[in-house]
DNA sequence: TTTAGTTATATCGCGCGCGATATAATGTTA
DNA sequence: TAACATTATATCGCGCGCGATATAACTAAA
């Protein structure tokens, strides 16, 4: 066996690894929230910022529009956000927050930061090295992103 | 807007994005092999130790076996791998690698170290770098695995 | 102004992940 | 040994991600 190829040498599979076990960890207070984790990310969008064109959702979370569309369609349905026609530019459709949207918000703020900080209590992890951590995931992220 | 759930701070985000990202960067070197990421992480299982039951290949991944069986079938289609009844307990289902499986590691280890070097030569992590992501990528999944 | 090119969004197909459930084989206990 | 619990794997449904493609609207050039 390679050690190259070796699955405990790489970077890739333990990234994989955490964010699945991280967005898992979510997973529960969303669930109270009937929503998924790709739904609070477009949400926290949302609350920095109302009313964008699907593009610069998707830019914003690196995701191509083929994967925002069918998921803004799923939160319309849930009540969560419209979507209008542009005014000035017609092929732009505007995604906004209904009251519900907007007030989940609250909700988040209450279940999210004790949810997950119940979930991380055990870990040997310290505010510096998540700091580091958050460094070096954005050295990766700068490097492959087009 | 809560700070709390403001994007830029948060973790899980970046390991989502940079989880996504760096799956890309193998794409093309695993398109090259005809095989996705997760089919590359069971080969990697697989070239490490042959013929082994499916769950243990599950619990190596840390992914559950309603994910990883249909994964198998796939790469049973693929030629990629066989499943056998196992002997001593007939439940198991032994994942073995055909020739061609087996033949793989050898155009992954021409193909992936260079595709990956050459993708990551502008990032600005060093070797020192990435082995302290790892330890704490490792803290986490050790922290939220069960 | 017609033509050609670009942009914003949507649709389709497929491979994951995973919760829920099913089924068969094994283990355990009364 | 009969009844029950556990384990290994599989099936189903659904929500992503994303490559490929389509469509409508805007832009630029001939």
């Amino acid at each position: 066996m390679h050690a190259e190829l070796q699955i405990d040498n790489q970077i890739c599979f333990r990234l994989y690894t955490a964010a699945r076990l991280v967005t898992q960890a979510y997973t529960p207070m969303l669930t109270e929230l009937g929503i998924t984790y790709p739904q609070y990310l477009v949400l926290m969008v949302l609350w920095e910022k109302d009313c964008q064109p699907v593009n610069d959702i998707a830019h914003r979370l690196l995701l191509e529009t083929n994967t925002v569309t069918p998921l803004l369609q799923r939160m319309e349905k849930l009540g969560i956000v419209s979507r209008m026609k542009g005014k000035e530019d017609k092929r732009q459709h505007i995604v906004s927050l209904t009251e519900k949207g907007k007030q989940m918000e609250e909700k988040a703020m209450e279940l999210i930061p004790t949810g997950m900080g119940k979930q991380l209590t055990t870990c040997p992890l310290k505010l510096e090295d998540y700091q580091l951590l958050a460094q070096e995931l954005d050295a990766i992220i700068n490097t492959l992103k087009k």
